[in-house]
DNA sequence: TTATAAAAAGATACCATTGTCCTTTTATAA
DNA sequence: TTATAAAAGGACAATGGTATCTTTTTATAA
């Protein structure tokens, strides 16, 4: 559904912000590691993060990546407009053009109620309250839930 | 979400039934005119299909697509498993190889019900359902209602 | 039986996503 | 002030999905 730039983004920014509220500013290196991506192409998403001000960064000595103010309440909807565009939000799902209430696939009803469903997620959830999930042993960033 | 050779898979299917039901066995040519996919590719997606049963064809002159015994029943599961395998119907929405109800990403639930209706849709529909609701004008293949 | 029409198959090209590497810029610590 | 550590940026490579073209096989109609 999503693509790997967008996991790695949403996985990347949820690493920033439990970081920082340990008052730490991780890496390229660090993030990479605990989303378990490739460091290059982890470096490729934060800087596209970064150019859209969805989070900042710090250059040189003692740099790395954090948010202004703590401001972690971004919605994974605004990140997945800035890693792969709106269209996954309102193609339809049967591949047609055309496709609309008036002109509807023989999918339309059924499969808009799943976009749908799935546009609600992503704008209810924020990289916070994925955070809070888990800060709270409600979930897992990884396969070893790190929390030092 | 689905392929292009997942759309045109499906596509494809419910215009040779359309067909079938006039007494016609279209061929690459003509099926993908219909359902506006190019015609080399159409023939690559089509022969996936053959080799797997999922519909049948003739050689030669007179020869085409079509159903055996008029079978349509064919579920888009069936489908989308041929065309894209079924990862599509387990992966995590987070990205993580390890998510699962014991060890959940922060999205498991939320995520796992939105899959869960995509699944649904994909078991209960098939082509001949999709079929009957173009038949009866309550949706449409393209852009044009071609009932011809 | 032969010409023809059609699908099957194989080889190749194109393009977007994913991924790597190297250089440049920038900030900090020493 | 200089060495160093870090992100930014640019160029490029690998992969997979999408697409095209040509040849081969097969069935039918004439």
């Amino acid at each position: 559904m999503l693509s790997k730039t967008s996991e790695y983004a949403i996985r990347a920014l949820v690493f920033i912000q439990l970081q920082q509220i340990q008052n730490k500013r991780p890496g390229v290196i660090e993030i990479a590691k605990e989303i378990e991506a490739p460091e290059a192409f982890t470096a490729k998403v934060l800087q596209i993060l970064t150019r859209n001000h969805l989070v900042q960064s710090m250059k040189g000595r003692g740099g790395g990546f954090f948010f202004k103010d703590n401001k972690c309440e971004l919605t994974l909807f605004d990140v997945i407009q800035h890693t792969e565009g709106d269209l996954i939000f309102k193609k339809c799902g049967f591949g047609l053009t055309q496709c609309s209430d008036e002109n509807p696939c023989p999918l339309h009803d059924k499969y808009d109620a799943i976009r749908d469903g799935f546009l609600q997620i992503a704008k209810a959830e924020t990289i916070c309250s994925l955070s809070q999930k888990i800060i709270s042993g409600k979930a897992v960033l990884n396969r070893l839930v790190t929390m030092n």
